[in-house]
DNA sequence: TATCAGGACCAGT
DNA sequence: ACTGGTCCTGAT
């Protein structure tokens, strides 16, 4: 990946694989915001960025080379070669899921925020969790300036937990205001989210699910897009319905990751993303 | 002990 | 009336 650094960008010239849309709008992430103009605006790390593509270009900003090479580097996990991603893998479906959905990345975000972000996601869609997640961020998140306009860092679990169970309802969490409360208390009180990146999948995954309001499908999301297990495979309504169409696979959880798996190897939750794609553009889901 | 099915659940569109 | 699930309960 070639970048160059200039008047307080990061630019990555040629970058196919780099479409801040497809990154963005599919559900991985909640806190970056189409602009009227096609950029895109977010929080995280505690700072302000801007995500713009110009022709084959990407344009990050601010972003210093020690901010691109400290953070967003790996944030956009661009030190994998999605380029050649499943180039050999003869499974059409996910071939055709690739070229609609060229320049998806799988981002590594911040583990509390992706697993208090994914507790919210339960029953609810896009648009709304992004609201009730910027009501949180806006009532305990630390405030920051940049630009001249206040934004707000997602709130650590000390400041989380703070909140009580009418906090999280004011900001709109309804039933899962109790579970968030006691989540964020949890990992606030010492339960180790970074320890999880060092044990293998299922035990993370068992980890995960001790804290209230995560089950298989929250947890799978949390290790796939926080704490870089590619293989963790979320299964949703979606995905099983997108497994029955295509390959005529129906089961629970635990048969579709494994039929995951076997189908899709180390790189199984990174196929799951693009494969919305192929459903998408054929009318499946 | 493990697995499974069914109902309840906020609130914005 | 619908929603990118989880919790709880009771049954096997």
């Amino acid at each position: 990946m070639d970048v160059i650094y200039k008047d307080g960008r990061a630019i990555l010239r040629e970058a196919a694989e780099f479409e801040p849309a497809h990154i963005f709008d599919n559900g991985q992430c909640f806190r970056f915001i189409r602009q009227a103009d096609g950029a895109y605006h977010g929080v995280a790390h505690g700072r302000f960025l801007c995500v713009e593509k110009n022709g084959a270009d990407v344009s990050l900003s601010p972003c210093s080379r020690d901010e691109f090479e400290g953070i967003w580097n790996g944030y956009f996990d661009l030190g994998r070669d999605y380029a050649k991603l499943f180039a050999g893998c003869g499974d059409r479906a996910l071939l055709e899921g690739r070229k609609y959905g060229q320049g998806l990345r799988v981002l590594n975000q911040e583990p509390f925020e992706t697993l208090i972000s994914f507790i919210i996601s339960a029953n609810n869609n896009l648009g709304r969790i992004r609201g009730i997640v910027d009501r949180i961020c806006k009532a305990c998140g630390e405030p920051f300036e940049y630009a001249g306009r206040t934004y707000h860092a997602f709130p650590t679990p000390g400041r989380l937990a703070t909140l009580d169970v009418d906090g999280f309802a004011g900001c709109g969490c309804g039933y899962r205001s109790p579970y968030l409360r006691e989540t964020a208390r949890q990992v606030a009180d010492g339960f180790d989210l970074e320890a999880l990146r060092s044990l293998p999948y299922g035990e993370a995954k068992k980890q995960l699910m001790r804290l209230k309001g995560v089950g298989p499908k929250v947890a799978d999301c949390v290790l796939l897009f926080s704490l870089g297990k590619a293989d963790a495979f979320p299964a949703d309504v979606w995905i099983k319905r997108v497994m029955k169409n295509l390959y005529g696979f129906e089961g629970n959880d635990r048969q579709v990751y494994a039929f995951a798996k076997k189908k899709f190897g180390k790189n199984a939750g990174i196929a799951q993303q693009y494969l919305f794609y192929y459903a998408r553009e054929n009318k499946l889901v």
